[in-house]
DNA sequence: TGTACATCAGTGAACGCGCGTTCACTGATGTAC
DNA sequence: TGTACATCAGTGAACGCGCGTTCACTGATGTAC
């Protein structure tokens, strides 16, 4: 075996570097810079290499997304088991771990929740995104059977609890926080307290008498994926 | 003064119509569509004419989102002075404004929060946006007056409210909510009861105790941008 | 162990479209006199 | 009230770059015999 040869023609795993280079881009200047041929010159290889990896450009926004909601699932289901205890405080290990990943993977992030992403086609991109969603609606149907949530439809708790991670995450990636003079040292800590703080307030038992929509009697979260048994 | 003539040389208003044009391309294929060619043509004018309304695309841009601030600021006060009681109330009310007006303004909001929108230089842009962020700090301050939010550093609070609506904002806005099965119908109600679930959960004195930054210590809101007085 | 061959993953030149932007020119409008 | 002129806001042709994508070709690698 030769030593670590830098210009070998054959790349080695294209196909990876191309998404670390994206990722690199988009932390930098964002999902729109991304080009194919400008990523191919930062990768090392000529401008037609991608295509024998990616078949388009919407493809590998795709293939990051995918990865992106892979390591989603792996930081929410790592964080929940550390969490032994009621399911209420596994489900702000949940939150916590999204906003943790949204933090510490800002470029999958981005691409990840990009309207354009998501093409109908591409059912592998769209069973990664199921699975880590169903974690959620998961740990808030335990939070019902455990009784440290309101029983009835689990969406709207379901909503709640994503929409209070996502507000947090969105802001914390696309530097919302930085104008109010949020440091990214403090960010860490109050990411914990924030998401713990929610999830206990969401799982109070008044909520579901004020919230308007017992009379709606939909199934429990009945479009929610289910996960492959 | 003859009638209405479809095809005069002069347009009118092309700016307005521009951005009118642009926010239903938006709504329709993303702002990653919006051109101005395209654009031009969906307005009936040659595609040089746009140019002596905006400089740039860069500067329609701009101009969407200052518009988007100044209605979303208009929103918030008249929601706000609806509301008439406790401090408390009144910023849940800014609160389901900011969630009613990304449904009801889904174009300008896009703009409003994408990253690449603002441009250090442009300052109506930015004081609109802070005229808009303002509401949001004085109101949380007003509770803290009042007693019906912890005393202290807002900032955290701040934070947690403007993550809470922000994050149901973007959901949906970006049809994240249609997954789970969350009828347009029923989403009006849902807001309104949300918002104020999540307002007033924050502003539970216990909040500041377990939130891990009491010892920041640093001052209020020091880097909110301040309202002219 | 060497040779032939298939296959994979590169090269790099080229194509061509889309689109931002420019520019000389022109029609409409307002205003001074 | 008409005329001259300035100015504003259009036209539409053209330029040119950036970039996605293709393609014939080629070097490297693995495998059968």
């Amino acid at each position: 075996m030769p030593p670590v040869k830098k210009s070998t023609y054959h790349h080695g795993d294209l196909r990876k570097t191309m998404i670390e280079v994206s990722l690199d881009v988009i932390d930098e200047k964002g999902v729109d810079a991304l080009n194919l041929r400008g990523l191919a010159l930062l990768a090392g290889v000529s401008s037609g290499a991608p295509y024998h990896h990616f078949a388009d450009r919407a493809e590998l926004l795709a293939a990051i997304a995918e990865e992106g909601f892979e390591l989603l699932e792996s930081a929410m289901v790592a964080e929940g088991e550390r969490e032994t205890g009621d399911a209420s405080v596994r489900l702000a290990a949940l939150g916590r771990a999204y906003v943790m990943f949204a933090t510490s993977h800002r470029g999958h992030f981005r691409v990840m929740f990009r309207g354009d992403t998501h093409s109908a086609k591409d059912a592998a991109l769209k069973n990664s995104s199921d699975r880590a969603f169903q974690l959620l609606c998961d740990a808030v149907e335990n939070c019902q059977i455990e009784g440290t949530a309101p029983p009835g439809d689990p969406k709207p708790l379901v909503v709640h609890a994503w929409s209070t991670v996502h507000g947090l995450a969105t802001l914390c990636v696309d530097a919302g926080l930085s104008r109010i003079g949020i440091e990214p040292e403090i960010l860490a800590s109050m990411i914990t307290s924030m998401t713990s703080q929610m999830f206990s307030a969401m799982a109070r038992p008044q909520i579901p008498n004020t919230s308007g929509l017992e009379q709606s009697g939909s199934a429990c979260c009945q479009s929610m994926p289910k996960r492959p048994t």
